[in-house]
RNA sequence: GCCCGGGUGGUGGAACGGUAGACACUGGGGUCUUAAAAACCCCUGGCGAGAGCCGUGCGGGUUCGAAUCCCGCCCCGGGCACCA
C-alpha cells in the first residue's frame, strides 16, 4: 500500500513535504556514494552545480540564502531531469571574525556555538528541500578541512607566492585585526564600518599581483555575469603608461651623507649638459626619482614633481631650509586617516622640499613638492605634475602659483593661450620640441621610446591590485603553518605534521596590540624546530577566512579523504565547476581569490585547469519595501513562518516569481498567494485528470509551454517560466473543464525543479513508482506543434493598429491584404488614399502606408 | 568623475524593432452560503457615452513602425575613485 493513501486529497504542503524529505533521505535520492561519484564522473554526464556556501550565523537561515540557493537548486534539478549526473553539494564557511564576534558578544566559545549553528542551518536547509548531497559536505572549522587549507598555504609558500613582509596595512581598531584591501570599503572596515588605520606591520601576503595580468586576461575566456567581470576588471585596474626618471640636481641637496662626508656629485652639474645627466644619471650616481604616468606624451608640460609625504626619498632630498616645513607637513598628514585623505573633493595642500629635478624631456629644472594627494600605495608614490592636462595638478598649481604649460591643443587653439582649466581631451602636441604637431595617441609611444633611448624611461603597466594580506590577529581561523627558529629563521611546518591545530583557549578576545590571542599561550606556540631540533615559536596569526573559501569547491568531491586535499581523478572528472551561482557582493573578494588560488595550484601542477568556474551568474538581492533587509530597519523576513503557512514549495516558487532572478525583487507578503493558488490548482487538476486524448488547443499550448519553460530555465529566467506554467494551467482548466492526464503529466515534470515535493507526490499519484528526479525525463516539444493554427493578425494604417483579425497561420501577403482592405475600419482610416507601400510581417502584421 | 545595471498601470513585473501592460498581487462587482471564509466567474493604465485619443523618466533623431536602436539630458541602485 502506497504512502499516498495516508495523505489527504486536498493539498497539504506540510504533509507532502515531510513525506518526501523523509523518503529522499531513506532512499538516497539526492546523494552519491563515493563510488557513484567516481563512476558518474567517468561514465556519466557529470554536472557540478555549485552555490556559495553560507556562513552559519546564529540568526539562522536568511531569506536571502533561500533565494540564492533556490535559484541554484532549480537549475541543478532541471539538469538532473535532463539526464545529467548532478553533483550539488553544500557546506559551511564557519571560520572568521563574524562568528568570533558573535561568540564574544554572547559569551559562548565559538567551538560550542558553531556546531549548534550548523545543526540548525542543516535542519533549515533540509526543510526547504534542496537537492544537496549530504554525503559530501564541508565545514571549514573542522581539522579535517583546515588541515588542507594549511596545506594550500604551504604550497603557495614553497612556490614563493606566500611571503612575509613589513608593509603598511589596513588595521581595524574595532576588530583589532589587519584587513585585506578588498575588505576595506570606502576607507572603513566592511564588517563593522569602523574607519581603518594604516599600520606598519609584518604580515603574510599572497602575491596575487603576480597574477594580475592573467586574472584580467582570462576574464575574456569565462562565461560570467558581465557585472561581475566588470567589477573584477575595475578592481585589478590595469593602466598602461611609462615609468620616467627624473634625476635630482638641486645644488644644496643632500649636503651630507650618513657618515658626514660631503656629497660632491652635484658639482658635476656645472660641467654637464642636462642631456648628459639624464642619459648618464646612473654612472654619475645621481639620485633619481621614478614616476609612473599614463600620459608620457605630456612630459614636456611637467612643471613640477610631487612625492607622497611618506616617500622614502623625502628625507634625503629635502634641503636644509625646507626641512622644518616638510617635517611639519608630514606629521600633519600622518595624523589624517585614510578616509579624509582619500576624499577627492577636498582642497589640495602640500609643501616644497626645496629639491630640484631635471625634466628629462625639457632639460629644465623643476621643483619637487610633497602633497597628500599623491598616494604611496599606487605607482611609485611620485608623480610628474602636468597642470595643463591633469585636473588635480591644475588645482594644485593654481593654489601654489606653479607654472602651467600647455602641451596639447586642438586645431585652432594657440599653443600659448592661457588655460583656465586642465585639458584632458585629444589633440596635437605643442611646446614639446620636435614632437610638436604629433597626435596625442601616437606621441604616447613615441615620447616614451625617445626617452627610453636616453635611458630615462621605459614602458610600464601598472595595476591597482595589491597583494592579498592574509594574516589575521584573531583566534577563530586556521593557524598559519609556519615556525620561527632563532637559528633557521622561517620554517614551514612539515606537511605530515598538519594540521597545526587551533587550541581551545578561553581568552580568545583580541586586543589592540596587533598580536593574536594565541600569542598569550606559550604552551601552544613554543615547540621544537623540525629543522634543527632547537626551540621554535609558532606563527600566532591565523589566516583570512577568504582562504578557506578560495578552495572549498575543490574539496567537495573529495570530502572525507584524509590523504589528500583533493583526489586527482575525482577532480579531473568533476571540475571545473559547470555552474556557479552566488551574490555579486563577492565579485572582488571570494571570486577573485578563488581564481587566484586555482591558477596557482594549476601552475604547481596540482590541477589541470586554471579557471575554477566555467559559468558564473550573479543573482539579485531580495529586498523588503524597497530597502535592504536589516535588523535595524526591522524589516527582516523570517522564512520559517512562510514555510509553516504555505510550505517550502510555495515559498520557493514565490521567491522565483518575484522578478528576474538576476535582478532580485521586493518581498511582499500578499504576493505569495499567487504561487500558492497555482500549486493548489495544479494539485486539483492532476487529481481530477482523466485519461483521454488531448484537446488540440491544449496540445498546442503544451508544446509551446515546454519550449518556453525549457528556454527560460536555461537562462535562469525563472519568473517568466513560472508565468508560462500558470498560463498553461489556465488553459488546461479553462471554463472548469476536466483536464486530460496527458496535459498535466508533463507539467508535473516542468514544475518539479520549482516545487519538488509537490511534483514527487503528484508523480506518484499518477502511478509512477520511483522519484520523479530518478525516473522522469524532461519533456520534449515538437516545434511544429508548438504553434497555433490561427493567429491574431494585426492590420495597421500608417503604423497604427486599425484592425485585428483571426487568420490562418501562414496566410500569404496578398490574402492578408485582401482581408485587410475589406475591413470597414481600415477603409475608414485609409480615407480614400492610395496605399503606397505595404509592410508584411508573416503571421503577425500588415502595415498599409497611405499617403 | 569613470564603469555597470535600471526607470513601463495602484503594486511586483511581461514584451525576437511589429497588438504595450503577459503572469500575478491589490481593488471593485458577481455566483455559491443563514452568514463569513474558501472556491469560482467578470472588470481593473488615463480620458471618453462611443468611435477614438493619450500613454513605457525628459528632449531630439532614425524607421512604414521605437519601451526596444542612435544622440543629448534627468533620476534611482551598485562597483571604482586625488589610481597619476
Amino acid at each position: 500500500m502506497s504512502d499516498a493513501t495516508h495523505i489527504t486529497d486536498t493539498y497539504n504542503p506540510l504533509e507532502v513535504e515531510r513525506k518526501w524529505q523523509a523518503r529522499w533521505d531513506s532512499e538516497g535520492t539526492n546523494t552519491y556514494t563515493d563510488a557513484e561519484l567516481r563512476r558518474a564522473g567517468v561514465q556519466g554526464r557529470p554536472f557540478y552545480n555549485l552555490m556559495m556556501f553560507p556562513y552559519p550565523s546564529a540568526e539562522g537561515l536568511h531569506i536571502g540564502n533561500i533565494y540564492a540557493f533556490t535559484g541554484a537548486d532549480i537549475y541543478g534539478r532541471f539538469k538532473r531531469l535532463q539526464g545529467y549526473d548532478v553533483f550539488e553539494p553544500i557546506g559551511f564557511d564557519a571560520f572568521g571574525i563574524h562568528s568570533e564576534n558573535f561568540a564574544l558578544k554572547q559569551g559562548v566559545h565559538p567551538m560550542e556555538l558553531i556546531p549548534q549553528n550548523i545543526e540548525r542551518f542543516t535542519r533549515q536547509l533540509r526543510r526547504v528541500g534542496f537537492m544537496y548531497d549530504w554525503n559530501h559536505t564541508v565545514d571549514t572549522t573542522q581539522r579535517e578541512y583546515y588541515r588542507w587549507t594549511q596545506w594550500i598555504f604551504l604550497q603557495l609558500y614553497k612556490a614563493g607566492l606566500a611571503v612575509k613582509k613589513e608593509a603598511p596595512v589596513n588595521w581595524c581598531p574595532s576588530c583589532n585585526t589587519v584587513l585585506a584591501n578588498e575588505q576595506v570599503v570606502a576607507g572603513a572596515c566592511e564588517r563593522c564600518g569602523t574607519t581603518v588605520e594604516i599600520r606598519n606591520l609584518s604580515q603574510w601576503f599572497f602575491r596575487i599581483t603576480e597574477y594580475a595580468e592573467r586574472l584580467l586576461n582570462n576574464l575574456a575566456t569565462i562565461d560570467w555575469s558581465e557585472t561581475t567581470k566588470k567589477a573584477q576588471e575595475n578592481w585589478i585596474g590595469r593602466s598602461e603608461g611609462a615609468e620616467i626618471v627624473f634625476p635630482v640636481v638641486s645644488e644644496s641637496a643632500n649636503l651630507e651623507n650618513d657618515d658626514g662626508s660631503e656629497v660632491v656629485r652635484q658639482a658635476f652639474r656645472y660641467f654637464l649638459t642636462a642631456d648628459q645627466i639624464v642619459s648618464r644619471w646612473q654612472e654619475l650616481e645621481y639620485t633619481a626619482i621614478r614616476v609612473f604616468t599614463t600620459r608620457p606624451d605630456t612630459v614636456f608640460g611637467a612643471t613640477y614633481m610631487v612625492l607622497a609625504p611618506e616617500h622614502p626619498l623625502v628625507d634625503q632630498i629635502t634641503t636644509r631650509e625646507r626641512r622644518k616645513a616638510v617635517e611639519a607637513y608630514r606629521r600633519k598628514t600622518a595624523k589624517k586617516d585614510l578616509v579624509t585623505r582619500r576624499k577627492g573633493d577636498k582642497k589640495k595642500t602640500g609643501t616644497d622640499t626645496g629639491a630640484r629635478v631635471l625634466n628629462p624631456a625639457t632639460g629644465k629644472e623643476i621643483p619637487v613638492w610633497i602633497a597628500d594627494y599623491v598616494l604611496m600605495e599606487y605607482g611609485t608614490g611620485a608623480i610628474m605634475a602636468v597642470p595643463g592636462h591633469d585636473e588635480r595638478d591644475f588645482e594644485f598649481a593654481r593654489a601654489y602659483k606653479l607654472p602651467i604649460v600647455r602641451v596639447v591643443a586642438l586645431e585652432g587653439v594657440g599653443a600659448n593661450e592661457p588655460m583656465i582649466e586642465a585639458y584632458t581631451g585629444p589633440g596635437r602636441l605643442v611646446n614639446s620640441g620636435h614632437f610638436d604637431g604629433m597626435e596625442v595617441d601616437e606621441a604616447r609611444h613615441e615620447v616614451t621610446a625617445w626617452l627610453a633611448e636616453r635611458n630615462a624611461a621605459e614602458p610600464r603597466v601598472n595595476y591597482r591590485l595589491h597583494d592579498w594580506t592574509i594574516s589575521r590577529q584573531r583566534y577563530w581561523g586556521p593557524p598559519i603553518p609556519v615556525l620561527y627558529c632563532d637559528d633557521c629563521g622561517i620554517v614551514p611546518v612539515p606537511e605530515d605534521q598538519l594540521p597545526v591545530e587551533l587550541p581551545y583557549i578561553e581568552d580568545f578576545k583580541p586586543d589592540a596590540s596587533g598580536i593574536s590571542p594565541l600569542a598569550r599561550h606559550r604552551e601552544w606556540y613554543l615547540t621544537g624546530c623540525p629543522s634543527c631540533g632547537g626551540v621554535a615559536r609558532r606563527e600566532t596569526d591565523v589566516s583570512d577566512t577568504f582562504l578557506d573559501s578560495a578552495w572549498y569547491f575543490l574539496r567537495y568531491p573529495s570530502a572525507g579523504n584524509d590523504r589528500r586535499a583533493f583526489e586527482p581523478s575525482l577532480t579531473r572528472n568533476w571540475l571545473p565547476v559547470d555552474s556557479y551561482i552566488g551574490g555579486n557582493e563577492h565579485a572582488v573578494l571570494h571570486l577573485l581569490y578563488a581564481r587566484f588560488v586555482t591558477m596557482a595550484l594549476h601552475d604547481l601542477e596540482w590541477i589541470d585547469f586554471e579557471e575554477p568556474f566555467t559559468r558564473f551568474r550573479a543573482h539579485g538581492l531580495i529586498i523588503k519595501d524597497g530597502a535592504k533587509m536589516s535588523k535595524s530597519r526591522g524589516n527582516v523576513i523570517v522564512p520559517d513562518e512562510y514555510i509553516e503557512e504555505y510550505g517550502a514549495d510555495t515559498l520557493r516558487t514565490y521567491l522565483m516569481f518575484l522578478g528576474p532572478y538576476q535582478e532580485g525583487g521586493d518581498f511582499r507578503a500578499t504576493g505569495i498567494t499567487g504561487p500558492y493558488n497555482f500549486l493548489n490548482r495544479l494539485w486539483d487538476a492532476v487529481l481530477g485528470a482523466e485519461d483521454r486524448p488531448l484537446y488540440p488547443a491544449v496540445e498546442q499550448k503544451l508544446h509551446a509551454t515546454i519550449r518556453k519553460v525549457t528556454e527560460d530555465v536555461e537562462a535562469l529566467s525563472y519568473n517568466t517560466a513560472i508565468a508560462a506554467m500558470m498560463e498553461y494551467l489556465n488553459v488546461v482548466r479553462a471554463g472548469g473543464r476536466t483536464p486530460e492526464r496527458a496535459a498535466v503529466e508533463p507539467l508535473v515534470i516542468l514544475v518539479a525543479p520549482f516545487a519538488p515535493h509537490l511534483a514527487e507526490e503528484l508523480w506518484e499519484r499518477l502511478g509512477n513508482e520511483r522519484s520523479v528526479f530518478r525516473s522522469a525525463t524532461w519533456p520534449e516539444y515538437d516545434p511544429a506543434k508548438a504553434v497555433a493554427d490561427t493567429v491574431e493578425f494585426v492590420v495597421q494604417v500608417n503604423g497604427r493598429v486599425r484592425a485585428r483579425m483571426q487568420m490562418a497561420r501562414g496566410i500569404s501577403e496578398s490574402d492578408a491584404r485582401d482581408a485587410a482592405l475589406a475591413d470597414p475600419n481600415v477603409q475608414r482610416f485609409l480615407d480614400g488614399r492610395q496605399v503606397r507601400k505595404t509592410i508584411f510581417v508573416p503571421d503577425r502584421l500588415l502595415n498599409l502606408v497611405a499617403g
